[in-house]
DNA sequence: GCACTCACG
DNA sequence: ACGTACGTGAGTGCC
C-alpha cells in the first residue's frame, strides 16, 4: 500500500483570505460577486498542483463553539460581521467543491480548526500524512513529523509550509508549546486576551525558559517588573486563553480518509458548475491539475539521450544543453533555481532553469546537480547569486559521477550578476535579477506565470545580463576587481559558511545563568534609586524617569525625546550612581539577549554556527555577516571576552588561530599619501599612537602620558573616518576649538596627509566617485547635494573609502590566497571567520606553526606598500585566548 | 516598520 | 547658517 497523503483545508480561513485578497468587482453573469469563490478554488488548484496530495477535504465552521464562548465571553466578538457579498459565496464554494468531488466536513458546534486537528489525528493513526491548509497561525500547534501546516501569506498567492523546525524557527516554540504561547500572548484577531504587556517576543522567551505556561505561572513571583506583575494578576486569563486557543482533536467526525481521492470528479459536472460562474481559465487549470496526477513528470531515464532529464517549459524544444556548452565560448548560460516546489507532501524538489541564446529548459529535481556540474565543466555559467547556487548544487558528497564539492568550482567559468552590479554601484538597494534587468537591459522581465516560472525568467535574465554587465565592468575599469577579487572569493566564502564555527553552548548556558542573577540585582538597585519600577529596556520610560522624575540634567536629545545612550549615561555617571547602574544593566542585557540567548538557537544540525557572509552589502567593499552576525562577537569588556571564549574548535586537539592586520587603514594612508612622518612612525618600530602623540604634541615618544596617547589615538581614528572638529570634540568631550587645534597640529606634523585628503575630496567632486588602490569604486552622489550636511557626509565618505575599501581589497586577496594554500598544501586547518582585519582558523595543534607562518606571509605579501604590513598571530583553545 | 541603542571593525 | 565622526546587524519598544 502506498503512503497516503491528504490535504485538509480550513474553508472559512481560506475563503476569508480570498475575499479580501481579490476585488469584489469579479462577478458572475447574474451580478453575484465571485471573488472569494474564484480565489478559493484558484488556491485549491495551486495547492494540489504544487503539493500533490492524494486526497483533499475541506472543513467549515458550523454553529457556535459553545465550550469556547462559555469560557471566554469575548471570544471572537471583536470580529466585524461577515460581509453580505461574502456570505453569499459560501454556498457557491460548497457547490463547486461538490462538483469537484471534494468532501466537505462540518460538525455542529465546532470550528474548522478543530476538525483539522481531529482529521490530523485520525490521519496519523492510520499512517496517512496530512497537510493542513489555513491562514490561521493557531494551527501550528498541530504540526508533527507527519502533519505539516500550509499557511497563506500576502493574500492567497504565496504559500509557506511549516514543519516542526519551521514553527520553532518562526516563533521560537515547539508546536506542543503553541497553546501555552498563545495563552500568554493572546490573539487580537480572536479577541483572546492573553496577559497584558506580553507580546510575541516575551511569550516565546518565557516559554523557552520555563517550558510551559504552568511553569511560567508557577515562577511568576520571581519574574521581574511589569511582566511578572501581570503574570500574577492575569494568571487565570492566561489559562482561559490557552484553553480557548487549544485546538480540539476529539470532534465527532466520521470520514474514511483512505477513501478520499482528489481528481475523481465528473468533468462534465465541473464544467457545468464552473461555466455558470464563467470560471473558464480556472476550469482548464482544474482539469490539467487532475490530469497531471496521472502523467506528472517524465520518468527518470526516459529522455532520449539517457543522460539529462529535461522538461520543456517554454516551447523551445530544440535547445539542448550539450549544444549550449559547445557554443558557450561565445554565450553565457544563465541558470537559476526555483523556490522549491513540494513534490509530495514531504519532499521538496528544486528545479533548475537553464537559459542560453533565448531558449530555456528546466531540469527536474534530482538531475540538477549533475547537470550543473556538467555545465560548469564545459560552459560559462551566469547566475544572480552564485554562492547560494553553489550551496544548493555542490553537495559535499562525491558519488563518482561528478565532483560536487566547492573544490571543483572554477570561478573563471562563473559570472555573478549581483557582484558585477555591486562593483558598478555598491550602494544599490537591490541586486535581484528583476531589478538588474530593468536597469541594465532596459526592460523589466515578465512576472512569473503559468507557463513561465520565476526560475526560467531569472535564468534568462542572468544569461542576458552577463555580457552587458561584463562590458560595463570593462568600461568602468572594474573588471579587475571582479575577476581577481570578487568572483574568486565566492567559493572561499562558501567553504567558510559551510564549515561553520564551533561553539560551546555549555559555556554560554553557564554565563546566561550567572548573568540572570546579576541582571536582577542591578534592576532592583535601579528601581530603588529611581523610587519607581519601570521598563529599563524602554528608552522612553528611562528618559522620563531620569530627566523628569529625578530631574537629571538634560544634555542630548533624539528626534523623539531624551537621549539615554552610553555617552549621556557616562557623563551623568560621574554625579549620579543610577546612571552607572543603567550602564551596567545595559551591558548585561545586551550581551544576554544578543549573544547568550540568541546564539544557541542558531546552531546548525552539526552543532556549529553557520553565518552568511554578504558580499554586496557594504558600500566600501567590506563583507558583512548575518544570521547570525559573527563579525560583532563581543571582545571589549570582560563579560564580552567570556562570550568570545565560547567559540572553540569542534575537534579535540585543535586550536583557534587568529591573524590580524595591525593598523592596516593607517598604513594604507601612509602609502597613499607618501607622508614621510607617517611612514617613519610605521617603520620606526615605535608604538604608533604614542609616536603620533609625540609628533603632534612635541614630546619624546617614551614620555607620552597616557592621556595624550589616547587623544592621539582618537585623532588617528578621526582621520580614517574623514576628520571633523565637531566629531573629535564629541568623542573626546573637549571643546570645538581645542579639537580644531589638535587637527591643525596633526596636519602640521603630517602635511602630505592633508594634501592627500584634500586631493581625494577634490577628485571625488570631479568624478563623483572615490577609488581604492585596487580600483574599487564607490559612487558618492551626496557630493552633488545642495544640503550642506549631506555634502559634508559625502566628503567624509570620499576620504574614508580609499582607506576602508583598500583594506577590504587586501583582506579579500589574502583570503583567496590563504584558501588556495590551505587546499594545495594539504592543510587540515580551516578558515572559519573573517572580521574585517582579522582571519580566524581552526587548526590541529601540530599545524599551528606552519599555519601561522603561511597566514603571516600570505597576508603581508598580497600588497606591496611603502610601509610593511604587520600581522599579529595568536592561537589558543578558544577565540578569546587566541589574542 | 521605525527609532533607539549597542555589539564589532 | 548649517549640523556629523566611517562601515555594518540585531534586539527591544512602541505606534
Amino acid at each position: 500500500m502506498s503512503t497516503g497523503s491528504i490535504a485538509v483545508v480550513d474553508g472559512n480561513s481560506l475563503i476569508h483570505r480570498a475575499f479580501h485578497a481579490l476585488p469584489t468587482t469579479m462577478t458572475a453573469p447574474d451580478g453575484r460577486p465571485t471573488n472569494a469563490a474564484f480565489g478559493f478554488i484558484s488556491m485549491l488548484v495551486k495547492l494540489v498542483q504544487e503539493l500533490r496530495p492524494e486526497g483533499v477535504v475541506v472543513a467549515f465552521d458550523k454553529g457556535e463553539p459553545v465550550f469556547r464562548t462559555e469560557a471566554l465571553e469575548s471570544y471572537k466578538i471583536k470580529r466585524p460581521p461577515t460581509a453580505e457579498e461574502l456570505k453569499a459565496q459560501f454556498p457557491m464554494v460548497k457547490r463547486l467543491l461538490e462538483a469537484l468531488a471534494v468532501p466537505i466536513v462540518e460538525v455542529e458546534g465546532w470550528e474548522g480548526d478543530d476538525v483539522l486537528g481531529t482529521i490530523a489525528r485520525h490521519a496519523e493513526e492510520t499512517g496517512i500524512r496530512a497537510l493542513l491548509v489555513t491562514g490561521d497561525r493557531d494551527a501550528l500547534q498541530l504540526v508533527t513529523d507527519d502533519v505539516h501546516v500550509v499557511s497563506t501569506r500576502k493574500g492567497i498567492t504565496d504559500i509557506v509550509v511549516y514543519d516542526k523546525d519551521a514553527v520553532f524557527g518562526r516563533y521560537g516554540v515547539t508546536p506542543e508549546q503553541v497553546p501555552d504561547f498563545l495563552g500568554l500572548k493572546g490573539d487580537s484577531s480572536d479577541n483572546i486576551p492573553g496577559v497584558p504587556g506580553i507580546g510575541e517576543k516575551t511569550a516565546a522567551k518565557l516559554i523557552a525558559e520555563y517550558g510551559s505556561l504552568d511553569e511560567v505561572l508557577a515562577h511568576a513571583a520571581e519574574i521581574k517588573g511589569k511582566v511578572g506583575e501581570n503574570l500574577l494578576k492575569h494568571a487565570e486569563d492566561a489559562r482561559v486563553s490557552r484553553m480557548v486557543a487549544t485546538i480540539r482533536r476529539d470532534v465527532p467526525v466520521e470520514i474514511d480518509l483512505s477513501a478520499v481521492r482528489w481528481g475523481e470528479f465528473e468533468p462534465s459536472s465541473v464544467a457545468e458548475a464552473f461555466g455558470e460562474l464563467r470560471f473558464t481559465s480556472l476550469l482548464d487549470r482544474v482539469l490539467a491539475a487532475a490530469g497531471a496526477q496521472v502523467s506528472a513528470l517524465p520518468e527518470a531515464g526516459q529522455a532520449d539521450s539517457g543522460t539529462w532529464n529535461l522538461v520543456e517549459r517554454t516551447g523551445a524544444v530544440t535547445a539542448r544543453l550539450t549544444e549550449w556548452t559547445g557554443t558557450a565560448q561565445r554565450s553565457w548560460i544563465g541558470v537559476a533555481l526555483d523556490d522549491g516546489t513540494k513534490e509530495s507532501l514531504f519532499a521538496t524538489r528544486r528545479d533548475l532553469a537553464v537559459a542560453c541564446e533565448g531558449d530555456v529548459v528546466t531540469v527536474v529535481g534530482e538531475e540538477t546537480e549533475e547537470v550543473f556540474a556538467a555545465l560548469l565543466g564545459k560552459g560559462r555559467v551566469a547566475a544572480g547569486d552564485v554562492k547560494a547556487l553553489l550551496h544548493e548544487l555542490c553537495q559535499p558528497v562525491s558519488d563518482g559521477r561528478c565532483d560536487r564539492s566547492f573544490d571543483s568550482v572554477d570561478p573563471e567559468r562563473l559570472f555573478d550578476c549581483a557582484l558585477a552590479a555591486y562593483l558598478l554601484e555598491s550602494n544599490r538597494s537591490s541586486y535581484d535579477l528583476a531589478s538588474l534587468a530593468a536597469d541594465y537591459l532596459g526592460v523589466p522581465p515578465p512576472e512569473p506565470s503559468a507557463d513561465r516560472s520565476r526560475a526560467a525568467i531569472d535564468a534568462q535574465a542572468a544569461a542576458e545580463l552577463a555580457p552587458v554587465l561584463e562590458d560595463r565592468l570593462d568600461e568602468d575599469g572594474s573588471h579587475g576587481c571582479f575577476s581577481r577579487i570578487e568572483m574568486p572569493l565566492v567559493p572561499v566564502l562558501g567553504r567558510m559558511e559551510r564549515k561553520g564555527v564551533g561553539v560551546d553552548t555549555d559555556v554560554l548556558a553557564r554565563l546566561a545563568e550567572e548573568t540572570r542573577g546579576r541582571l536582577e540585582t542591578i534592576r532592583k538597585e535601579v528601581f530603588k534609586e529611581a523610587g519607581v519600577e519601570f521598563n529599563i529596556d524602554s528608552p522612553r520610560q528611562l528618559g522620563e524617569v531620569l530627566f523628569e522624575k529625578l530631574g537629571l540634567p538634560k544634555t542630548k536629545r533624539t528626534k523623539t525625546g531624551y537621549s539615554t545612550d552610553a555617552s549621556v549615561l557616562s557623563t551623568l555617571a560621574v554625579s549620579y550612581p543610577i546612571a552607572q547602574l543603567i550602564m551596567d544593566y545595559r551591558e548585561l542585557a545586551k550581551l544576554t539577549s544578543t549573544y547568550l540567548e540568541a546564539l544557541p538557537r542558531l546552531l546548525g544540525e552539526d552543532g556549529r554556527l553557520h553565518t552568511t557572509f554578504n558580499q554586496t552589502v557594504a558600500a566600501t567593499g567590506r563583507l558583512s555577516s548575518s544570521n547570525p552576525n559573527l563579525q560583532n562577537i563581543p571582545v571589549r569588556t570582560e563579560l564580552g571576552r567570556r562570550i568570545r571564549a565560547a567559540f572553540v574548535p569542534a575537534v579535540e586537539g585543535h586550536l583557534m588561530l587568529t591573524a590580524d592586520y595591525s593598523q592596516i587603514e593607517l598604513r594604507i594612508l601612509a602609502h597613499l599619501s607618501g607622508d614621510a612622518g607617517l611612514i617613519e612612525a610605521f617603520t620606526s618600530g615605535e608604538d604608533f599612537h604614542a609616536a603620533t602623540a609625540a609628533r603632534v604634541f612635541g614630546v619624546q615618544v617614551d614620555e607620552v602620558p597616557p592621556q595624550l596617547r589616547a587623544r592621539a589615538k582618537a585623532v588617528n581614528f578621526g582621520i580614517v573616518y574623514g576628520q571633523s572638529a565637531y566629531g573629535l570634540a564629541e568623542t573626546l568631550k573637549i571643546g570645538h576649538a581645542e579639537a580644531q587645534e589638535m587637527i591643525d597640529r596633526y596636519y602640521a606634523a603630517y602635511p602630505r596627509v592633508r594634501e592627500f585628503l584634500d586631493e581625494t575630496v577634490a577628485e571625488a567632486h570631479r568624478a563623483g566617485v572615490a577609488t581604492t588602490m585596487f580600483g574599487r569604486k564607490r559612487r558618492i552622489p551626496e557630493l552633488k547635494s545642495r544640503n550642506y550636511s549631506l555634502r559634508a557626509f559625502g566628503e567624509r565618505t570620499a576620504m574614508n573609502h580609499p582607506m576602508q575599501g583598500t583594506a577590504a581589497d587586501i583582506m579579500k586577496l589574502a583570503m583567496i590566497e590563504v584558501d588556495r594554500r590551505l587546499r594545495e598544501e594539504g592543510f587540515s586547518s580551516s578558515l572559519v571567520l573573517q572580521v574585517h582585519d582579522e582571519l580566524v582558523f581552526e587548526s590541529p595543534a601540530e599545524e599551528i606553526e606552519a599555519l601561522s607562518a603561511m597566514a603571516r606571509s600570505v597576508m603581508a605579501g598580497v600588497a606591496e606598500l611603502v610601509v610593511p604590513l604587520e600581522i599579529d598571530v595568536a592561537s589558543g583553545p578558544d577565540w578569546a585566548s587566541a589574542k
